[in-house]
DNA sequence: ACCTGAACACCGTTCAAGT
DNA sequence: ACCTGAACACCGTTCAAGT
């Protein structure tokens, strides 16, 4: 008696995996990973499973809700901190560390994430969290609605527009296209750009990643920080 | 004797634009900004001109350049402020303003302008202003490289993802699109996401813009006003 | 329950040809 | 210099049909 993955290997050398959902979504977000987010397609994805375009319609609406599907894989794997450990700046500070950690496992793809953030339960925790701690700093409703939606933006801009990163284009270009922009920087007339020639490699390199979110989270911090200690001489 | 405009009037009731590169580039900004980005396609502009599809490449080298071009259009009305005016935390405070009033016309297409900022004059002379202003306030190369990235992004973000914005979605569906997500949120099981419910409406609605943008971009200088305190602290 | 074939309405783009 | 016709290789999607 042959087992069913046994015969399927036997038939296909190239052993694809069963056709399903969760198989359909990771494999558009390996494709994104590897080629940039354009290069997802259902024609491609089931080219990649040996498998009819329209096979996919079973196991998914449409592209929409196949995109839709490959956000909240990105956020699911997100641990929520717990109320306790979570709490003031330093709860923030956690919150869009475990964002950013689980954002950086696709970095092409931050915008399916961003639109997601709000309709699955993962996103919805992490904001409630981020709303919780503003609020209880004294924040306004409308301030800490903006606040919040402002360290979401940041753990995705970081992410996504990280020096160097170059997620739209397929992973053998990136180094050339990176080549390219930092000559065409170093190339600039210096009396009229000096400043931009000599920030050329800083601005399209990123030495030290985790410096680099480090220091994106404390920019946001310290600016929550800062407007907290106004409100209080202000209102106080 | 009849001049050509005339002509061209009386053929055409409809009377399109005379095609050209310029004409172009503006067809494609009102598509993106009544459509969305999504939009816009070779084809469907050639038809807004009366023109076969092709016409379009003797304007335009294909696609890409196109949205290089609409990027470009967006960031080529700022006037950037004088270095006298523009010096410290002030001076940065209207680097910002200015590119936000730039983008707010096409907030649909802040993409575009982000792709261009660092190839295109104006930006260059934007991002050169504000690693000027930051490395005269003390800032690293490294550093000031990383602030102004994020100055750029702060306005991009402020604009692209104001609340309620729903650039990517035709005009008509906005109010709709805007709507149901607010209703999701009030919906929301209130012992689970007591803040999330709290803050529905102002996390979905923007309703005081200059106030919002104000507000933004004091998040992101008193971030690096407090950043550069602690810099001299640290290094003094 | 799960997949295929044929068809439709879209894309961007090339290339030779027209005026 | 500027535009067209025909063709190609791609999309997403529907719908009836197969097993």
């Amino acid at each position: 008696m042959i087992s069913p993955s046994t015969r399927r290997a036997a038939a296909k050398p190239n052993a694809e995996p069963p056709l399903s959902r969760d198989a359909v979504v990771d494999r558009g977000l390996a494709i994104a990973d590897t080629e940039g987010l354009s290069g997802v397609s259902i024609r491609r994805i089931a080219q990649d499973f040996g498998v009819t375009p329209m096979a996919l319609y079973w196991h998914v609406k449409n592209k929409d809700e196949l995109l839709d599907a490959m956000g909240d894989r990105i956020l699911e794997v997100i641990q929520i901190p717990s109320e306790q450990t979570a709490l003031g700046s330093d709860g923030l500070r956690q919150l869009l560390s475990v964002l950013i950690d689980a954002l950086r496992r696709h970095p092409g793809c931050t915008t399916l994430a961003q639109a997601r953030i709000l309709q699955c339960d993962t996103g919805r925790q992490l904001a409630e969290q981020a709303l919780r701690i503003l609020r209880d700093s004294g924040f306004s409703v409308q301030q800490s609605s903006n606040l919040a939606r402002a360290a979401l933006q940041t753990a995705l801009v970081l992410v996504a527009d990280r020096p160097g990163a170059e997620t739209a284009v397929p992973e053998e270009e990136r180094d050339a296209v990176m080549a390219g922009k930092r000559a065409a920087l170093h190339n600039l007339p210096a009396d009229r750009f000096p400043n931009l020639v000599e920030c050329a490699d800083s601005l399209t390199d990123c030495p030290d990643e985790s410096e680099y979110y480090a220091e994106g989270i404390e920019l946001y911090i310290a600016g929550v920080q800062s407007l907290a200690r106004r409100r209080v001489v202000t209102a106080g």
